[in-house]
RNA sequence: GGCCCCAUCGUCCAGCGGUCCAGGACACCGGACUUUCGAUCCGGCAACCGGGGUUCGACUCCCCGUGGGGUCACCA
């Protein structure tokens, strides 16, 4: 059993070319097949190296490896089809031969009028068939002349054709519906119907799983594989992934980019679990799961059909478990590894510390900057912040220094002694405990919603902490 | 528009003829815990697109309709 990834290096990596891969992995990895990745560039203008670099790493980044591919060989390669024209050439030259191909030499200005004519006409769009009428005397003759020319398949004009899906059931399509469609480009390059089928016949791929979009293009391939006297491989069309609008997703409206969900802080596994559960299921209620447990459970059986709308938010909401289901130290790691803090030259303990209070307060690795920063600097803040709710600013002025003096004098600067003075503090004053620990973080965290109050002192330290509060006193000063 | 695919809570999924006054998760709304936020725990809200069949019995099978989507390039 063998599958295939073929994304086309002409963008940016998608999500899509992940979810399709995650399919192909756990199949292959269940039943012990070979997962083969195979650049499918055979658009010249628009491919790039650059996106094909950036494609095969995010695929390693999410965690998707293959057996076979451009960067790590194999026995069915070269596996870029840029270098297998001559390949393709060949092929669309044995078409040719047996009948089941024509060259077809239409100008795109003439192809155009056609089409224009024919929308206007209300006629099935598609080639008008033009060359497939040439003698072969006349065919000579432009050849000869070297004008340039397509090759195009000879599309039964009767009967029909249809394929099995190994998750949609049977698909039929009439004859008289498909298109003679262009195999060999006039550039000699094949378009991807000529590509894709001669690849995978090739690299004996066994079972085709690619998303639904590739549906009506496939009776095309069938009838290649026809005309070549090929056994059909199992065809599978995932669902597409969806906008909120439920139209096919887009970078228009969602973001499509996997550099952009790692630039946010969102980790490939739980990236791979939540694409696992747009159209999969395990069968029992788990929803957080890994590529490994996927892989163990995998089969499509559960795969449904209709079109997931991309959630967002419960992507979010996996991350989170994610984030907060691993160790502090692990966490940090994958911080600075990436990295989504420059806080390199802070003392890797207090980090450690720091991220231990942030952990179950972040979704997204990205948040940590935000959700730590006043652990590094003092933010600024509006001295009107420092008054608790149903509180004045006379409170603040009494609850400061109290506190202010308090503290001045504490040797302990942990948690548990920090938290027991201040508690003592409010009880003996009559004040809530609730308006001085508010007073309190603002000063010290210059924010109104902050880590725990007194692990985040002892993180802070008593001198920053004291610095802090007395910067308060003057702010402080000037309420009203 | 032609052709094709799809159709259970707002969203993701469970249900594969009776065990369903339809189950889980996200989101949302309450409550508990709590020094803020968060996390956690508990509870709540909320759906079988419509109409015909088939059957003793349909969310489950078939047909029609409707709705959504895809596709109609010398792009993939």
């Amino acid at each position: 059993m063998r599958v295939r990834a073929a994304p086309s290096p002409t963008g940016p990596p998608h999500v899509g070319n992940a979810y399709i891969a995650l399919f192909d992995y756990a199949f292959a990895r269940k039943e012990g097949g070979d997962f083969v990745l195979r650049i499918e560039d055979t658009d010249a203008e628009r491919s790039t190296r650059e996106s094909e670099e950036a494609i095969l790493q995010a695929l390693r980044w999410v965690g998707l490896d293959w057996d076979e591919g451009p960067d790590v060989g194999g026995p069915y390669g070269p596996y870029r089809q840029s270098e297998r024209a001559d390949i393709y050439r060949r092929h669309a030259q044995q078409l040719l031969e047996t009948g089941s191909a024509y060259r077809c030499f239409c100008t795109r200005e003439r192809l155009a009028d056609m089409q224009k004519l024919r929308g206007a006409q209300g006629a099935r769009p598609g080639y008008d068939r033009l060359c497939r009428g040439l003698t072969p005397e006349q065919a000579r003759e432009k050849l000869d002349a070297g004008t340039p020319f397509t090759v195009r398949l000879k599309v039964p004009l009767e009967g029909q054709t249809g394929f099995e899906d190994l998750v949609r059931g049977t698909v039929v399509f009439r004859n008289s519906e498909i298109d003679d469609q262009v195999l060999l480009k006039s550039d000699g390059f094949p378009t991807y119907h000529l590509a894709n089928v001669v690849d995978d016949h090739l690299m004996k791929i066994s079972h085709v799983i690619r998303a639904e979009e590739w549906i009506s293009s496939t009776p095309k391939h069938v009838l290649l594989y026809q005309a070549f006297g090929w056994d059909l491989p199992t065809f599978i069309h995932m669902p597409l992934l969806r906008n909120q609008d439920r139209s096919k997703i887009s970078k228009r409206k969602d973001p499509t980019s996997l550099l952009w969900y790692r630039e946010q802080g969102f980790l490939p596994e739980a990236l791979l679990n939540f694409l696992a559960l747009m159209g999969w299921s395990t069968g029992d209620d788990r929803e957080k799961f890994s590529l490994q447990a996927m892989v163990q459970s995998f089969t499509w059986n559960r795969v449904k059909t209709s079109g997931p709308v991309f959630d967002m938010q419960k992507l979010e909401w996996l991350n989170g478990e994610y984030v907060r289901s691993m160790s502090a130290e692990e966490l940090l790691e994958r911080i600075l590894a990436e990295p989504y803090t420059r806080r390199f030259d802070q003392p890797a303990e207090k980090l450690l510390q720091v991220t231990r209070l942030v952990q179950e307060r972040i979704k997204r690795l990205a948040e940590f900057d935000e959700a730590s920063r006043f652990f590094f600097e003092r933010e600024p803040y509006e001295a009107a912040d420092l008054i608790p709710k149903k509180h004045d600013a006379a409170f603040v002025r009494d609850a400061l220094p109290a506190a202010h003096a308090l503290l001045k004098d504490l040797d302990d600067w942990s948690a548990e002694p920090l938290e027991g003075a201040m508690r003592d503090a409010a009880e003996e004053r009559g004040w809530k405990r609730g308006a001085l620990y508010m007073v309190l973080r603002v000063a010290v965290t210059c924010r109104r919603v902050s880590t725990p109050l007194f692990e985040t002192m002892q993180v802070l330290g008593k001198q920053e902490c004291i610095a802090r509060i007395e910067t308060a006193l003057d702010w402080a000063e000037e309420l009203t």
